[in-house]
DNA sequence: TGGTGTTGATTAAACGATTAACTATATTTG
DNA sequence: CAAATATAGTTAATCGTTTAATCAACACCA
């Protein structure tokens, strides 16, 4: 690689100082630099091709306007959008993001957390793995700016997170589904210990309980590893059982359980009507229009980078934004009259 | 944020030097530091909760161990499952990877670059979308070590390029469907100057006159920015028309598509033949199991970064890697008897 | 005794940029 | 006309690391 421009170089093709050359060039120049050299100066800079080494700016100002970004999967239709929107929203603010996915590993999270540490980033946006509490609290102790989306900890305490109101968007989902004249509904999760997920499931059960009088609510939860193997069998003993309605937990399942009810050849809604959480291009190409529910996830990403900004930039206090989702409504889950 | 240890922390504590900490923590010290000392230092940096300031580093170095990788579209599948293989491999060599995505502007995909060049990248890859030759000459003449992905610009020469044969891709199809019994394919796909597009057409026509006798083989071009709105009227021209199977040539355009068969309830493969190019997860939710052209993700990932890789260690001499694909043969091509 | 080696350290320059502090003229002002 | 004030620049320290060069103390040997 052609060794590029520096201040050196531009100062000695003019003779004049390296200081001058960066007053200049950072528009500090006002009452320091005439105006004729000033445009020497530009001139000289445009000809010679520079543009500024950041890795010097950073290590002088110890600011690296970069932002570091780590989330649980990124093969995860979730975060790969949610990962767009930082990174637009970053920009606008002049911050550049390096991302790493952790694969749900609690040790590839922390190696990355150090990974971005050593890159000086100025903050960090996560969705952490379960296991990882040590590793945030490490973040905490040392006063790194971090903000949490998606998943909540509340073992670890007074930091920022960003995340929806999962016990309430269940909830919801079950008064949505009682309105459409379902009865008998029945959750399709992951078999996990993160908090939100916790929540997601338990607002489906109160929602079961209350609103449809059932005494066990049904939640298949299944072990992420073996879901292609599991969920057909799972599903099959739903279409059994009376279900008349499946609540997906999350897009991949939903596109797991899906493909299920497309081999066997089942009709949604008259045989089984479904709810899915997230919103998936995807969908359009079921056979029917499927209900979901729809996450901010534009505003998520929004209020992450808001919030690690105003860290950065000194503010002390920890701030926990619950946003709302609201249900996109199709034929999936209206029951045919 | 508190202040991270430097060396210098550790030399004072220790009321050592700060080189022969450097030494010793970069395991330099044979026959330079005492044992005694060494552990010394390695203690002190463990209790001090030291890790090496990458920026610095870099700035002494000259080299960031870092990629920056450039993509005309993450919403695209095609890409974000790129991205992935790249950041996989890029991390076994110990390299970090910071990206953006150009979403088809030229403008944007230059900006980019100089984001990239101004933190000192130590190599590029990647996806440029049309009109952006100026740009990659640049590069090239900077002497920056870059890889090209997917897209190939002919009027750039002598650069390293990693991308598969689209024209025997779309040829290989033809024959495909062609052994399959339809006689009246078409193809669907983007109006683009982009050369790999263009061969993917190529293929595509070469084959239908040569194996199937059309004089004028029938291809749809639509506008990406009216996608949505164009194809529903193209696709019930071909189905009008005769036309037995078609072809998409891209992901995003077979999913609009898709959902427009869906919507009009058309049966594959009875009423209409289907072919995609790229896997989609999203495929088993569709009706019919659907036939696909694959691409080589993995090794195209690993293949640009080992191609960089020794670029930036050294080798002067440009590589072009032409990959094939293959046909992952289902039922939305096969003419039922 | 003086030269040679070995061991275990230190010193200081360098990477590229920023910026407080200083200097040297020129111009204004009371 | 001396003092104050602009104007137009330079110098040098600094950020955290790396690393060539140097140095001091001591052992060994002829």
């Amino acid at each position: 690689m052609r060794k590029k421009t520096s201040l050196k170089d531009i100062a000695d093709a003019l003779g004049v100082s390296i200081a001058i050359v960066s007053y200049v060039l950072n528009n500090k120049h006002e009452g320091r630099v005439s105006e004729y050299k000033a445009n020497q100066i530009k001139e000289m800079a445009k000809k010679m091709n520079y543009f500024p080494n950041q890795i010097a700016k950073s290590l002088r100002k110890d600011k690296t306007y970069t932002l570091g970004l780590i989330i649980a999967d990124i093969s995860n239709l979730f975060y790969s959008n949610i990962a767009r929107y930082i990174e637009d929203e970053s920009k606008r603010h002049n911050y550049n993001v390096i991302f790493g996915s952790a694969d749900e590993n609690a040790d590839k999270f922390k190696e990355l957390v150090h990974v971005m540490l050593s890159r000086q980033v100025d903050g960090i946006i996560l969705a952490a793995p379960k296991g990882t509490e040590a590793t945030l609290n490490y973040l905490r102790e040392q006063h790194i700016p971090f903000v949490l989306i998606d998943r909540h900890f509340p073992e670890v305490v007074n930091i920022n997170t960003i995340g929806i109101n999962n016990y309430q968007a269940s909830y919801s989902v079950v008064e949505h589904i009682t309105e459409n004249g379902f009865k008998k509904p029945a959750m399709v999760t992951l078999s996990t210990d993160l908090y939100h997920m916790k929540e997601r499931t338990l607002g489906f059960k109160h929602a079961s309980t209350e609103l449809l009088g059932m005494q066990s609510p049904e939640v298949v939860e299944i072990e992420e590893d073996i879901l292609s193997d599991e969920i057909e069998g799972q599903m099959l003993n739903l279409l059994k059982n009376g279900t008349d309605l499946i609540y997906f937990s999350t897009n991949k399942i939903a596109m797991e359980g899906l493909a299920v009810l497309v081999e066997h050849n089942v009709k949604v809604p008259k045989k089984m009507g479904i709810v899915c959480f997230d919103k998936a291009d995807a969908y359009k190409i079921f056979h029917t229009s499927i209900t979901y529910v729809e996450q901010p996830l534009r505003q998520m990403g929004h209020e992450a980078v808001e919030v690690l900004l105003s860290l950065i930039n000194g503010n002390q206090f920890a701030k926990s934004i619950v946003l709302g989702t609201h249900i996109v409504a199709q034929d999936s889950s209206k029951l045919p009259k």
